[in-house]
DNA sequence: GTTGAATTTTAGGGATGGCTAAGGGTATAT
DNA sequence: ATATACCCTTAGCCATCCCTAAAATTCAAC
């Protein structure tokens, strides 16, 4: 197991008037930014910056010292690239993130739009024991809440057979499998058209032109989404399970 | 509510050889540290240096800044108090770190030697929204399971009736509302004994000399405990409720 | 009182991690 | 080929919080 340093700096009160940036950031949230910025070859500075809402400098600096931790490789001016054990310990993070998430949403209530920011904040102080007991209290949970699959121990992550609602045909009946942004309002819209993951939705119109879809759902409620929305939506065939 | 800056430095793998010292600290910690010590009268900075098993410069160091932050009076060489900002302020966190051991304790299945360690870490990274459901999701318990009180969510905090097991007499009939010290050794003594806060005894000697005090649980068995321990083991007439 | 031990404070430095400002590099368009 | 716009890096600084070493203060015992 890799051990890195980190740092997080936070207003004790949490909820308060958190006028200053948010420096909540810390290696393992690069690394996160990183493996999930990169599915595609390298992640630039620029990316992870916009992404963590920090500046490019900064970002710029962290990149040097993950490399001297052996956790990316990176060549200046060319990107970034987890190493293998910079991807271990990012999807370490992940599936912490995850099974907070889940436990934000199915134990305490939390709505859509309040979890990430929560469980973002949780993950930099859970040990390993404290996430392998939740995964047990749990019920060693394969999904989060949104679909996402979560993480095993050892870093496995399962391959993911879904697609974006935008590439069905018409007719298909499927079930909603994850959503991909966790932005609040987006996440509100879709919770409005009952597009959550597990539920089950059949295809009725894929418009070229524009992208719009329209689907119906299990209570006969039809609902249309925009083109880029429609990209968000992961769906497989509906027989599979959520 | 006051707003605290602070900030905390960890290993991001929390598990790892954590050979460096253990920089967990921040603002509630001293706050936190000083409400403990400071029952009667002023802390001093080498009870809270250690407490925090950190040195005495840092912590004279902190003492300014919390008198500059208005959380304490602190005048050098006077050692240092909280001020009604700075006891609630702790107050809140230690709610925050009850309610956590409650949930360690009762959910994850912690002992009771891994918990204090976790909830120590946890309460700096949670949000105050998190900690009043969290409260829901146990049931608003007013005591955590070693006995000891859960500040309200104002601040307040029941007093105390119970009273060290040391100065108990013979033929008393007692509850054990809570133990002192959170450290592993001693806790796994007191399990051992069966000595865990709401088990009824019965007082059945206490020797003068050495404060040497024998009792026998409901099972019937005897334990004795040294004057010391006795001493960090809280009771109340057994008719009062745990 | 003076001395000496213990405690406290100050001085100076390290690590993390964020920022701005300014300069270096790349890439695209003219 | 050069201009320009954008991206990236460096340099220098801030803040938190820790440490060691040395100086200051207190307190208690002669």
């Amino acid at each position: 197991m890799i051990s890195v340093g980190g740092s997080v700096s936070i207003g004790a009160t949490m909820d308060g008037p958190q006028t200053v940036k948010s420096p909540s950031s810390s290696v393992g949230d690069y690394l996160k930014a990183i493996w999930e910025l990169s599915e595609e070859g390298a992640a630039s500075t620029k990316d992870v910056a916009d992404r963590l809402s920090i500046s490019s400098s900064s970002v710029s600096n962290m990149f040097v010292r993950l490399r001297e931790m052996g956790l990316a490789e990176y060549e200046r001016y060319r990107g970034i690239t987890l190493t293998e054990a910079g991807r271990l310990e990012a999807l370490r993070l992940l599936r912490r993130h995850r099974l907070i998430e889940t436990f934000l949403l199915e134990c305490l209530g939390y709505s859509w739009d309040e979890v990430h920011e929560e469980a973002e904040r949780l993950e930099h102080s859970v040990s390993d024991v404290y996430t392998e007991r939740l995964a047990e209290f749990l019920g060693h949970p394969e999904h989060d809440p949104h679909g996402d699959p979560i993480p095993g121990k050892d870093g496995t992550l399962k391959p993911d057979d879904s697609f974006p609602l935008a590439e069905a045909t018409a007719g298909q009946r499927l079930r909603v499998f994850r959503v991909g942004p966790e932005d609040a309002p987006t996440l509100a819209v879709l919770e409005g058209s009952g597009l959550l993951p597990g539920k089950v939705l059949t295809v009725r119109e894929v418009r070229a032109l524009d992208g719009l879809v329209t689907v119906e759902g299990e209570d006969g409620k039809t609902h249309t989404l925009g083109g880029p929305l429609a990209d968000t939506v992961f769906v497989r065939s509906a027989s599979g399970g959520g």
